[in-house]
DNA sequence: CTAGGGTTAG
């Protein structure tokens, strides 16, 4: 078993000051007292407080201050600005009590720099006082509010002020776009602001920002964050002036919304057809991410010698991003090899190995890093527990899950959010042990969302609980009607129990509210190239070929003591009709297609977009020792690393 | 006072 207990916290609880820390007030000379004389009332403190200000000693300035009894707005604008760099809130408070008391309550622009200061001090409501006193609102004034308003989350309030503003006739400009755009995605409601970003686009494209390139960049990744690609890329291609910014944008769009091809083209767009926007670390990052969906290791490699020849290699998004790569393209050796090589790392990059390691069903291997960062002395973040957690669930080690679970509070005062709850359920409930995940929800202290029912759902799939997947479906198909993938894992459910009145029931459901299953489909990369399969279409010249290996191969098995399972099929058929189903499944395509085309000795890699079915994972255990060959497959959650008839997650995933 | 990015769960 693992201490999980952190050293680095035993250490800095013992001391009360950080090593760290500059010490800035002892280092320096004590200016103040030089030049401080109370005597000398006829001393324009102004300059002093603002010197100090710019030195960052504010402590000193504010010992000064009480002396002037003229302070300029200058003046109070070098100390609001000190408060927010010294990160001191009471500080801040102060300096606005002095300036109220100054007669400055009314003054707009120092409005403008305490609403900021607020912002940033994390006292939104403080900012919010502030605008609401200020009588004379210049739009400075209001874009602060919505600047910090947006920050904080508080989207839908922006656009509620915003519709006000617009009421009052008080005309927007274009730093007002960002911050409303920016808004309609910074919400934590759960009704969807996409109709009133359409509506800001209207309002933005009738006062003429079409062609300024921030108001439209922000616009690019609001619709991307919305998930309407196509919204996106429409604005994108109308944009007349196009930078670094709106580039990466867009491949980030493409991207993050399972579009990696489309992000791969317009990044080879982008290098061939502009000359004044190169691509940059940042547009990298996103790069590596649409190799790392594609599972394309060549596409990978090919980029990682970009990156090399541009000199972006030791930029660390771009480095953890390299190492999440190489992970889910197959190759957990190179992802740790390029962590190894690291001259610095953070928080970041040891995520990247603590979930490269989880989805490869290495747990143990997984928490020993993790614990590894700690003794480095680095404090883990909410998606270190994460990442950890899903590692546990995806190798079944519920006592370490539960001990992780519980020290995020007691050790490192990481409170569990959503997220970590929904690893929770996961863990608990493909262990089999549902009923103490459902009770995890109920003692939850936050609203347990979709992600948390969903955990629910999926584990009742895989054990056929029919009663809490009721109960999970229920509550999802409230918080997210829209979510095919909840109806189809119900249906699965009640094919497995033989409910098939009930099958029915809840095809019709999805059917009315327009959604369909996703079809199942996988990829595989030979030679460079990547071939695409699904059950349904024929398009591949050796289809023939690659059916009659699979009849073969499955008349093989059944001597051996095979037996077909056709759980996943959603009709009520007869079992022949259902086993030449499953015989045609996606995956088993593209492993016959790799049987015949890679080369001998190669491993086979495999990606999928859905999770595999549990007949296509006793055929691909079979088939990689009948065959003699390493069959890689990702499916949605994990890696399955087949050799001489066993898999890699040991039949549990 | 403006825009894009790293790690995550089913």
């Amino acid at each position: 078993m693992w201490a999980l207990h952190s050293p680095h916290n035993l250490q800095s609880s013992s001391t009360s000051t950080p090593f760290y820390f500059p010490t800035r007030s002892s280092s320096r000379p004590p200016i103040c007292s030089l030049t401080l004389n109370p005597k000398n009332t006829g001393t324009n403190y102004n300059q002093l407080i603002q010197s100090l200000c710019k030195q960052g000693s504010l402590k000193q300035a504010l010992q000064v201050l009480p002396h002037e009894p003229n302070p300029t707005q200058h003046t109070y604008e070098l100390l609001i600005l000190s408060c927010s760099l010294q990160n001191s809130l009471s500080d801040g408070v102060d300096v606005h009590r002095h300036l109220l008391d100054a007669g400055f309550d009314q003054d707009p622009f120092l409005a403008t720099k305490l609403i900021n200061m607020y912002s940033e001090l994390d006292s939104i409501d403080d900012a919010r006082e502030v605008f609401d006193k200020t009588r004379k609102r210049t739009i400075y004034v209001w874009n602060a509010l919505f600047r910090a308003l947006t920050l904080a989350g508080y989207g839908q309030e922006v656009l509620g002020l915003y519709r006000r503003m617009n009421e009052i006739g008080i005309p927007s400009d274009r730093f007002t776009y960002t911050y409303v755009l920016k808004a309609c995605v910074a919400s934590e409601c759960l009704i969807s602001l996409l109709h009133m970003g359409k509506e800001i686009h209207a309002h933005i494209l009738r006062h003429g920002y079409e062609s300024h390139v921030h108001v439209m960049t922000t616009m690019v990744d609001m619709y991307a964050r919305f998930g309407c690609v196509s919204n996106a890329s429409c604005v994108f291609d109308s944009m007349p002036v196009r930078n670094v910014v709106s580039w990466s944008a867009m491949i980030a769009c493409y991207a993050k919304n399972g579009s990696p091809f489309e992000a791969l083209e317009l990044f080879r767009e982008m290098i061939l057809e502009t000359h004044d926007s190169v691509p940059n670390s940042v547009t990298m990052v996103s790069v590596l991410q649409a190799c790392s969906a594609l599972a394309s290791l060549e596409q990978g490699k090919l980029i990682h010698g970009y990156i090399l020849r541009r000199g972006l290699d030791s930029i660390l998004p771009v480095i953890s991003a390299l190492v999440t790569m190489y992970a889910r393209c197959g190759k957990l050796e190179l992802g740790q090899l390029v962590f190894d090589r690291m001259a610095k790392r953070d928080v970041v990059s040891w995520n990247s190995l603590i979930s490269s390691y989880g989805i490869h069903g290495f747990g143990k291997k997984s928490i020993q890093i993790f614990l590894e960062m700690i003794q480095q002395g680095l404090s883990p973040s909410h998606i270190s527990f994460v990442s950890v957690l899903g590692a546990c669930s995806h190798a079944g080690f519920v006592e370490e899950g539960k001990m992780l679970f519980e020290s995020m509070v007691k050790e490192h005062r990481i409170y569990p959010s959503v997220e970590h709850y929904a690893c929770m359920v996961d863990l608990l409930g493909r262990a089999n042990q549902l009923d103490e995940a459902a009770k995890i929800i109920e003692d939850m202290r936050i609203e347990p969302g979709p992600k948390v029912w969903g955990s629910l759902l999926g584990s009742c799939r895989i054990h056929c609980n029919v009663e809490l997947a009721e109960r999970a479906s229920r509550r999802l198909f409230e918080l997210e009607p829209m979510n095919a993938g909840n109806y189809v894992l119900l249906t699965d459910i009640y094919a497995e129990a033989n409910m098939w009145g009930e099958v029915k029931r809840v095809k019709k459901l999805l059917e009315a509210r327009g959604l369909q299953k996703l079809p199942g489909r996988s990829w595989i990369e030979v030679k460079r190239k990547i071939y695409s399969f699904t059950s349904v279409e024929e398009l591949n010249p050796q289809i023939e070929q690659l059916h009659a290996l699979l009849l073969k191969l499955s008349n093989e098995m059944k001597e051996q003591g095979y037996v077909p399972q056709t759980k996943a099929v959603l009709y009520d058929l007869d079992t022949e009709e259902k086993e030449r189903i499953v015989l045609g499944h996606s995956e088993k395509l593209a492993v016959a297609f790799g049987l015949i085309n890679a080369s001998k000795g190669e491993t086979i890699r495999i990606t999928k977009n859905l999770r595999l079915c549990e007949d296509c994972h006793s055929v691909t255990k079979f088939i990689s020792k009948f065959a003699n060959r390493e069959i890689l497959v990702r499916d949605v959650n994990r890696f399955h690393h087949f050799k001489d008839g066993i898999c890699s997650c040991g039949d549990y995933w």
